[in-house]
DNA sequence: TCCTTACTGAGTACGCCGTTCGCAGTAATG
DNA sequence: CATTACTGCGAACGGCGTACTCAGTAAGGA
């Protein structure tokens, strides 16, 4: 089953023989993402792809084997130019602008944060990423084990913040609604919650926090949580 | 568009006159959850289902409006029935034990990790968690702004974790390889990656790395980065 | 009691989806 | 210049979510 001929990288972009393709990699993830940015994640279809790319849709199988393929060239497409961060020497500066800048990355493109989970297949650009990442924290005196820890635990908070953050906005998306009128469908239901009198607490998160009113609070859960996080990550290092 | 009903926690599971529906949320639910356990979220579809209970597809636009109403049906009740926690009076130990069984549960459910991330809809069995969860950090001197900030924080690092450590089981499910057969596809890309020498730290995590030899590698990484994480969150304390 | 009313179950159909097959056209190889 | 190995792609298959429609049924009010 599933007669797969490799990984996608390591075959060559261009055939020996016959015709030259028409599209190249990189115009179809380009394309792909700008799709999934757009119209969301679902609306990134071999057809719709393949309409807005000027060709037939089974001509998209010339160049990716399945779909799963399609999704992992727009995940390293993304890495590739879409993640900026500093490497200046400190460690806690350096991850502090990993995380921000993995989190400003996946506001631009929501459907990273699922995609985008799990080495599964690194593609080249992510590669890279990965062996920058690992360089910001080398020379601290740690195992490459305790190293691994330290990355994964803080791709763990970023990749679940972003998730949380945008599966909101998502769902809103997908509603058809907007945010008003969505929250006007919530509400009858979250009242009667609160007045059952079962739930204190999250009455309290309803009626006293301060954060929701703030138009910028998912930004500030971030940034407080992080630093929480650089500061339990700061006890692995030696002395 | 989308002519809602309202929330589906908003509408009585039973209409006033007419036959007595021949299932229930619950049930449904139930079939539904199996069904993504065994076969994968993407086996959950409203025909599929419809057989497992029996029932015409069509029948169960009775019970919901749409599929998104389905998975919050399948989010909730696995909240209700399948997470396990205790609350003992330290915020440590309770906190740790929430991780826990919020992995556990996940690991039982691995669409829960996408699926259930984000407030959107909550569910009565997820509102009652939330409460709980609440509780536990209650009465530390806290401000309900910066609890959301802690509970905010552990659980991006958990939903986080989880997303790593089952994309790549999911990934080898839905390849229809085993994972010998699998890692057999990747090697030689990965060869290639350190042959071409750019990339020394990612060829120490290959060669030198202690954990991927450990088959318990992704509980310990969970329990290490947790413990961080609560290093951290214990900042926030007072005095 | 019985008619009205409002529901339930579900067959059918529509327009999507990923993917395969087969075939005509084309460029490099020997 | 024949052979070979590719390219683009129309057509088709099976499966998807879901809207429509209609016969059957149970509760409410007369």
């Amino acid at each position: 089953m599933s007669s797969s001929r490799g990984v996608i990288w390591d075959r060559p972009e261009r055939a020996a023989r016959g015709p030259a393709p028409s599209l190249s990699r990189e115009e179809i993830a380009a394309a792909a993402v700008t799709l999934a940015d757009t119209q969301g994640i679902e609306a990134v279809s071999m057809r719709a792809l393949a309409v807005e790319l000027g060709v037939g849709a089974a001509s998209l199988y010339r160049y990716i084997d399945r779909k799963d393929e399609l999704i992992d060239l727009m995940v390293d497409a993304v890495m590739g130019d879409d993640l900026q961060f500093e490497v200046v020497g400190d460690w806690r500066e350096d991850l502090r602008s990993l995380a921000r800048g993995l989190r400003a990355m996946t506001l631009r493109h929501p459907w990273m944060a699922v995609q985008g989970a799990g080495r599964r297949n690194m593609g080249p650009n992510t590669a890279r990423c990965y062996e920058q990442v690992l360089s910001a924290i080398d020379g601290l005196g740690l195992e490459i084990d305790e190293m691994l820890v330290m990355i994964e635990t803080l791709d763990a908070f970023i990749r679940g913040r972003a998730l949380e953050e945008i599966s909101e906005q998502e769902a809103v998306r997908r509603s058809g609604l907007d945010q008003e009128q969505w929250m006007q469908v919530q509400t009858p239901y979250i009242g009667r919650l609160i007045d059952s009198g079962h739930y204190p607490l999250l009455t309290r998160v309803v009626f006293d926090a301060q954060a929701p009113h703030d138009p910028d609070h998912l930004k500030h859960g971030f940034d407080l949580g992080l630093e929480r996080v650089l500061d339990g990550l700061a006890t692995m290092l030696p002395e």
